[in-house]
DNA sequence: GTCTATACACAGATAGAC
DNA sequence: GTCTATCTGTGTATAGAC
């Protein structure tokens, strides 16, 4: 799999993921019509990326957003009652998102390297096609509630249990060394993590994803693979 | 070297740096007394580090830091013109003790392995020590003045050209892997960047530093040292 | 150098017409 | 659902006494 085919596949679920967004918070958006709501919230989220990946979220105004949307203020404050609260609904989407996209490219019948090569490169390939939320949610986490805060530690946590659990099933399976797999992980991770953190880096380099990816994955295997020449 | 160890010879030349920072800073800083001004600038420093790793700079206000030195906010602006300089301070203090004490560890006659594990354990060492600074240089870039963040950008090219050229050497000389070493250099620096980006994480599941140091050198020494099973 | 008290700008949020 | 106009709190920064 490369990143044209991960985005061939993500398109097809695009619609039926915003349609789960919206209902989810149900409770919460205040707009009737699923339409216009989706269709002004897609607007309102791609304006507040834009400004807050300038100046972060605290700088950004609601003045600003108003500009950017075209919407006036009055408008905004339809599709969420504080600004705290369009913070939330932006974080609630993002891991909606992810964790949907993530679960569905999950490989149970693989083997240990295959699934571990499929799960690190889905989640390149997501935060590719999806920089600005995972940008997002983790620059602006600091200005969460508590328990949006723990939300999203239990979704890091999440996912790097998957990595973990890959890593100790190999092990077992005798084809990857034996290790502190939890630390391992975390440093897989970090690896994930520089791609979305550092993206003009690699724009202005022109280093593309499948790129990035390989050079993962080489890190990856060297590191965990059971080699002859090695003790 | 351990941890420890960079400890012992940092303390040597904190006093040193202090002074320097402070002699860097004289047509800034309007405080004459050298020892007020080192003592309350310090006092400053922390605050600003507790209370932005709470919330953020943006968020931080006078008030709070007012509060938080224990000096009025007449006092507080007799160190710095505005919030935005203050944090302009902050920023080239934490620039110039990283240069300082990493370049303090360049070790030019030693084997390319050795060198790569001295600069990693090097910057591993200094970023635990000095946390705050590291942290807050990263999370606050986009607060501050295009120059300013062009100085950021350079500092970080300059210490991934180190990383770079070691590999280069080190390919030449025979010991490592070719590869794209640039890419290779940025993804160490990821690896080196996770450690003070999610230090409570490592704290909560008491990861030394010097663990975490062992771990990377590992996935280091893996990818890039030329080995007889390997292609 | 440090304090208290204050100026003044601008932020988030709402009211009420359309 | 969207607009304009406006309220009110809070932020940065300074003036002037000590």
């Amino acid at each position: 799999m490369n990143y044209a085919d991960f985005v061939r596949r993500f398109d097809e679920s695009k619609e039926s993921l915003f349609h789960q967004i919206y209902q989810d918070n149900r409770d919460i958006i205040k707009i009737k019509k699923e339409a216009t709501a989706i269709k002004n919230f897609e607007k309102i989220f791609d304006a507040v990326f834009r400004i807050t990946y300038e100046k972060g979220f605290q700088a950004m105004t609601m003045r600003d957003l108003s500009r950017e949307t075209q919407l006036s203020m009055g408008a905004l404050y339809a599709y969420f009652q504080s600004k705290d609260e369009l913070l939330t609904i932006i974080q609630r989407q993002g891991r909606t998102m992810i964790k949907r996209v993530l679960e569905s490219h999950c490989t149970p019948k693989d083997s240990p390297l295959k699934k571990l090569t499929t799960v690190v490169k889905a989640h390149l390939f997501l935060s590719e096609l999806a920089k600005p939320w995972f940008y997002f949610n983790f620059m602006e986490a600091k200005n969460l509630s508590d328990t949006e805060r723990e939300a999203i530690l239990a979704s890091e946590a999440y996912t790097e249990t998957i990595l973990f659990e890959i890593l100790e099933d190999g092990e077992q399976k005798g084809v990857f060394q034996a290790g502190n797999h939890m630390l391992t992980a975390s440093i897989i991770k970090a690896m994930q993590q520089e791609w979305y953190l550092k993206r003009w880096k690699y724009t202005r380099r022109n280093v593309s994803v499948d790129d990035y990816a390989a050079c993962v994955l080489g890190f990856i295997e060297s590191y965990c693979v059971k080699q002859e020449g090695k003790l």
